[in-house]
DNA sequence: GACATTAGTATCACTCGGATACTTATTCGC
DNA sequence: GCGAATAAGTATCCGAGTGATACTAATGTC
């Protein structure tokens, strides 16, 4: 994975013909309260839209998940620590690179206010999202989508805190990536009843409270076998 | 929708330059007490393997669902009553048309043993699939892991039914789709708290025990404030 | 030392899902 | 006819999971 030698968040290479499909970023990390997703200033002034999610093609050889993986950390400067496809995007709706197709990633990165964002970067909250062209507006609220629904699936809310975390942290990063508050006590309960954490000998100094304990993700083996059938998320 | 002039199963068009990128439909429906899925004869001799997923380039102008329908139904010869978009594949495997990306899609059609299947056509067993180019075979996974876990956020196993149906009849479909067993008193009990379905005058009057009533599909509003946060499902 | 603050736990009520067993209504065999 | 077989549909129990409330525990602030 070569370190960017341009900016690879332009529409498309320089290419007599075009790219036939772009991959788009979907990129969130948390920032105060709530989500926030990048995306990166149009260098095209004839843009319509002055603003774009990252994306570029797919290099010859590369995976889409490995170019998804790239252009994420090119437009943010570190890795994503989750990524995962959101599907194709087509039928006609408009596209800055002009491609007939896109395929989507959604991926996250810890909150690291120490890393500077590449110049031509910006973190907007999930709330108020720039005007994007129609392809990519679609693709942002798919993106948004899938992360909630596969955290279910995916210890995303862990790959967003460092090794070590409090069961407070973990349930704080759960609310933001959800949007909702939760219960303390049956959050708990819920993750002690699968075994996907183990307590360590730290803890807490800082701060007011009571000293919170350490945990880190520590997931054994289980498996359960789920249970019935789902009415109510249907239709 | 045009009907097939010419087997739309073949890898590609007769084009100069190749299709960008391909659709290729993962069609299952029932048969007997499993699901099976479609595939198509190779008519290429040079072929290394002799089936095929139903797959074609997507016409201009025309949606990516759209496509799949058209597929499917030139495939099948009749119109799928369910079908969502699997993702992209790509990643260097082999594919019969030769494209860098394809767009799967996953669908289904009521079995139905009036319907001639073209001759190219066979069902195969979820459980016996046959020898199919490495991508092909990633999507037929692919496209039944989907079917699955789809079914609790879509009508599937409804739109595989006739517009009437017993709830004996909707529970077999229930489970020959999940390829499990299903408490009878828990999935009725289930059913009913959502209101999905609503009961007919009709009854079944064939068959040897008690007459089951006829229900009809018949959502009403609901929406149910999902509970907590899953962590048995995760990893 | 009282109080605010945060961590973590206990108890209760309720819901939901699976197991078992039952009742009801029909056909089949004699 | 009449009982056995078959399938539909229901009732009851129990244990697990969830949310509300309230409690205890350990720290910092004043």
């Amino acid at each position: 994975m070569r370190d960017r030698g341009f900016p690879t968040t332009t529409p498309a290479r320089a290419s007599s013909r075009r790219s036939p499909f772009s991959i788009d970023v979907i990129l969130f990390t948390p920032r105060g309260q709530q989500l926030a997703a990048l995306c990166v200033r149009a260098n095209d002034p004839r843009a319509r839209e002055r603003w774009l999610l990252p994306h570029d093609s797919a290099a010859p050889g590369e995976t889409l998940e490995a170019a998804a993986r790239r252009i994420a950390k090119s437009a943010c400067g570190v890795d994503a620590t989750w990524m995962e496809q959101v599907g194709a995007f087509g039928d006609g709706t408009r596209h800055p690179a002009d491609t007939e197709l896109s395929v989507a990633f959604v991926g996250v990165v810890p909150s690291d206010e120490t890393v500077k964002l590449p110049g031509d970067g910006a973190w907007f909250g999930v709330s108020e999202p720039p005007a994007l062209a129609v392809r990519q507006r679609a693709m942002l609220d798919a993106g948004l989508d899938a992360l909630r629904t596969r955290m279910d699936y995916a210890p995303i809310a862990f790959r967003l805190l460092p090794e070590m975390f409090t069961l407070s942290e973990l349930q704080a990063m759960y609310e933001l990536l959800l949007g909702k508050r939760l219960h303390k006590a049956s959050f708990r309960r819920a993750l002690q009843a699968t075994s996907l954490v183990e307590a360590t000998e730290e803890w807490r100094s800082e701060g007011r409270g009571r000293p919170a304990q350490f945990f880190r993700f520590a997931p054994k083996k289980r498996r359960g076998a789920r249970r019935g059938v789902r009415f109510d998320t249907l239709t």
